[in-house]
DNA sequence: CGGGGTCTTGAAGAGACTCAAAGAAAGTGG
DNA sequence: CCACTTTCTTTGAGTCTCTTCAAGACCCCG
């Protein structure tokens, strides 16, 4: 299965046009030369096995990396013991990106597909942020919607929640997937459960009602969605179908 | 009570170390010869007196604001009507910066003292990203500080999140305020409530436990801590005095 | 065929909410 | 300076969402 994956070792990083879930890429909107530039910059790309850690919490690595292909879940455990899912990273996404660079890592980072990353030194980050400041820019952005994106279910009760985190799958992936029928999350419930804060008994109880309202179903890793401006209405968020919402400047 | 705020109306821009809370500045970590230069760029400061809007949600301005005095409170209103207050800004912070610039403000911003803001044009703010990489790379860090902040209340109680509430000010303020016996905190209950996603209610009463158990009690918009290792504790945060969370790249 | 992970369902309990009303503090105008 | 209004705080009683604990069903995989 990796054989897939190691096909592409030698292609060059994502562009804006060819990464698919571009919306969220800090390379978004840098031009060529520049995207060249940082592919020079590059160690050597790195496959990974699902299930797979790229690195744990407290962990002490000063890499960064671009996930060229497969998903990625970021996540944190509480003191409590507990995991708390902070985001899904699909192709063209920043990861380990976090506030103090120097730290020991505050969240683990975790495969659950097979993956490919990008990898880049500490100093190449600088660098890349001395001269290519298209790309800072981006990703001061991108991490603005991450915040913005965070406070979104403020207040929500789990339907609401819930809609909302399948919306949001929904168009990341829709672009891909054409005749999108079904969407494959490589989730459980109890993953949207540490993602939402919810136990996975409320998260299942909550999807069965969910399923009976004909709004949507999730089995066996599909997504169907029977109703999407129900999804809409319940998620809160006006049904338009503009396709980008981070700005190029 | 302005005229204090009109005698600094000719000063240079907040630099590094003149900003009071200046871990959250981006101009942390900028050098002066590039401070010059941001300051060139700024339009004429505004004074606003308490309680007033300096925009509103919904609207499109393309201004860029760096607080240099007062409070400010960040808020957006939710379709059901409620309010959510997303943060408060301090002297150094950035105001307006959201993930997508051309589009109207998701969130409205209101003084809650009188205050002195410096703004920018959105072509200065532009020319800012592309000549000054140190304010770009900070402030990505910071909007990464402030999605980490949003995540630390993750399944947490009232009382822990009240707890951390309070002790996020407490860090922001104490560098100010030596001799720290009260902070003056221009909020009210229903504030806290509007922040935390609970009702003016709940928060009265866990407020109430709270001083009962002799860990902090705030009263007339004066927050005094009792026992500040308890309130590490209960907002399950490492009691450490390092001063800063921000790296300096 | 057996076992671990995942999903499903029930019953009881805790934390937070709603509604309601009164008390305290702060601001306003005569 | 006092009466009045407004805002903020406090307290009680009942309700609801979500949690906890528990047990069984399903399903994939070795």
């Amino acid at each position: 299965m990796l054989a897939h994956f190691k096909a592409r070792y030698f292609r060059p990083l994502p562009t804006c046009t060819q990464c698919v879930i571009r919306d969220y890429s800090p390379c978004r909107g840098v031009p060529t030369a520049l995207l060249n530039r940082l592919q020079r910059l590059r160690n050597k790309p790195l496959t990974l096995q699902p299930k797979t850690h790229l690195y744990r919490q407290g962990g002490t690595h000063g890499q960064f990396y671009l996930l060229y292909d497969g998903w990625i879940m970021l996540y944190k455990t509480l003191r409590t013991g507990k995991r708390h899912i902070l985001r899904y990273a699909l192709p063209g996404d920043v990861i380990s990106f976090q506030s103090d660079l120097h730290a020991p890592m505050t969240h683990a980072a975790q495969s659950l597909t097979p993956s490919l990353v990008c990898s880049f030194s500490r100093r190449s980050l600088m660098e890349i942020f001395e001269s290519i400041p298209q790309f800072t820019t981006q990703l001061a952005l991108l991490f603005a919607h991450y915040y913005e994106e965070q406070t979104a279910t403020f207040h929500c009760n789990a339907q609401q929640s819930i809609a909302f985190f399948f919306l949001k799958f929904y168009e990341r992936l829709k672009s891909q997937e054409h005749q999108a029928e079904t969407l494959f999350l490589p989730i459980t419930q109890e993953d949207i459960a540490d993602t939402l804060g919810l136990t996975p008994v409320h998260v299942n109880r909550t999807l069965r009602i969910l399923a009976k309202q004909g709004i949507l179903e999730f089995q066996h890793q599909q997504l169907k969605i029977n109703n999407l401006s129900a999804l809409y209405e319940l998620a809160g968020r006006p049904n338009k179908t503009s396709s980008s919402f981070l700005c190029t400047v």
